[in-house]
RNA sequence: GCGGUCGUAGCUCAGUAGGUAGAGCACCUGGUUGUGGUCCAGGCUGUCGCGGGUUCAAAUCCCGUCGAUCGCCCCA
């Protein structure tokens, strides 16, 4: 092997696709162990698919304009056009779609799953924006029928969890259904809401006065964006029992039967939810969801108290079919994606001392290892407390104390175990945090 | 995909009449004998993003390129 010419690859970080050290993952491991166990609370079932579909699944559902990566290997034959295009999901939606299609006959409805995996899209990052990374969705099927009741279901189940991983950045959920605003449109007679919905999207963003120029440059009338402004603007509430007053609340009476069945599905909803502290779920009419295949209740979620981040950081909503591209059966669903990483990402950036990043370590105690005669003794009682429940690391060599300390010190272990020095001496036990010190046995001593 | 800004040690950066590099933090060692976080002393670390040009000479000027970052688009 020559020494002289070793080629060395300046490592780097890939834009967009985000790694984390060891304090900062066990932070988000604590975080996806909440997310879990909130989840199946409810009894919601685990699932998982391939990173990858057939390309034409992903873009069964029309509107490809988001950046897809597609996998294929690098020495592939031009020739051999046998092997399906692969590609990397952009959510977990679609996925979910081929897979209740693909498993119908074995899955039991109203099929309840949450599904927290990476996903892939190619877009330029900025903060709480990457191109690889992981979301938590939770979702809801049946066949041909879904009750209204699993649209409130969601939309608690998702604000306890974020009330138990940012509680402290006050998560709020904003719901919609988007009925009354398609009811509107279409009462005005505007055939495609897409471009006009785009626009609403942007209301808190650029403020109403550029949202009406805007609209009448789409060709609405002044009157008729005055009317749509009127709508998206209201932030209706309700109390328990009482049922949302169309004319006050909304500022016009229904156009129409889809207008009104709009009304009467976002009322029950906030109903269910009245339960949950104030503030953590409103009405905002504004939140349409874009060009999406949501078809009732829309949900977005901000956090109150993180100015400098005024995206979604979960978003989902009702469809009336989800499959309808897969199986030739009615398959309605309600659901709620948390972007976690986004999440993760912003509340890292904003607020690192709230997130708890600190120890680099998931060990509880840290075996101080003597010299080597006492290796086995020192063995054993790490092995002791294990079954007791502790997390123990056995320091690795017999070096001065002064490094196994700062050792712990550093990973952020709590207790450091001094074994016998010698054949009949006594344990002892180290608080790092208050640095007391005392003598312990091993079979019977408790964290404080 | 479009526009703005920026690219010097692991990190944050300094370094212009052009003369082949510095600070702080971090890291390592020591301050003797079985104990961390402070303090003191010492030490390690760079193809100055990459390529070309001008020049006796370029981190410093010019061109190109790649990368990062912010905004737009879009969205978790």
């Amino acid at each position: 092997m020559s020494d002289d010419k070793k080629k060395i690859y300046k490592p780097k970080v890939i834009s967009g696709f985000p790694e984390w050290l060891p304090a900062e993952r066990m932070v988000e491991q604590k975080w996806f162990d909440h997310i879990r166990s909130v989840f199946e609370s409810y009894g919601y079932c685990s699932i998982e698919t391939p990173s990858v579909e057939e390309l034409d699944v992903i873009s069964a559902k029309g509107e490809v304009d988001k950046e897809i990566y597609v996998l294929e290997r690098l020495h592939k034959d031009d020739e051999d056009k046998s092997e399906a295009r692969l590609a990397l999901h952009f959510d977990q939606t679609v996925p979910l779609a081929r897979y209740v299609a693909q498993h119908f006959n074995e899955l039991i409805f109203p099929f309840k799953r949450y599904q927290m995996q990476r996903v892939w899209r190619g877009e330029r990052p900025q903060m709480g924006r990457m191109r690889e990374f992981y979301q938590c969705d939770i979702d809801v099927i049946n066949v041909d029928h879904l009750p209204i009741h699993f649209d409130a279901e969601v939309a608690a189940i998702i604000y306890e969890v974020l009330d138990g991983i940012v509680g402290f950045a006050k998560p709020q959920l904003r719901i919609s259904n988007r009925k009354i605003l398609m009811g509107l449109l279409e009462s005005i007679g505007i055939e495609d809401p897409v471009p006009v919905t785009r626009i609403i999207d942007k209301l808190e963003k650029i403020g109403k006065q550029d949202v009406a120029k805007l609209l009448e440059s789409e060709g609405v009338t002044s009157n008729d964006a005055e009317q749509i402004l009127t709508l998206v603007s209201s932030r209706p509430t309700t109390g328990s029992g009482e049922i949302l007053d169309p004319s006050t609340a909304l500022g016009m009476t229904p156009k129409n039967d889809q207008m009104q069945e709009g009304i009467e599905e976002l009322s029950f909803v906030l109903d269910q939810l009245s339960h949950l502290p104030e503030g953590a779920v409103v009405a905002d009419l504004s939140i349409v969801r874009g060009l999406d295949y949501y078809t009732g209740t829309v949900y977005e979620t901000q956090l109150l108290d993180v100015p400098e981040f005024t995206g979604s950081v979960c978003s989902g909503g009702r469809y009336d079919d989800l499959a309808g591209s897969y199986i030739n059966k009615h398959l309605p669903g309600v659901g709620i994606s948390i972007g976690f990483s986004r999440l993760f990402d912003v509340m890292r950036q904003t607020h690192p001392d709230k997130l708890g990043i600190g120890r680099s370590s998931p060990a509880d105690i840290l075996m101080v290892l003597p010299n080597e005669e006492q290796r086995e003794a020192a063995s054993a009682t790490a092995r002791t407390l294990r079954e007791r429940g502790y997390k123990v690391e056995m320091y690795h060599a017999p070096q001065k104390l002064k490094k196994q300390l700062a050792y712990a010190e550093r990973k952020g272990i709590p207790y450091v175990w001094f074994p016998p020095f010698e054949d009949g001496q006594e344990h002892e036990v180290k608080d790092m945090a208050n640095g007391e010190q005392a003598s312990a046995d091993p079979s019977a001593w408790v964290a404080g």
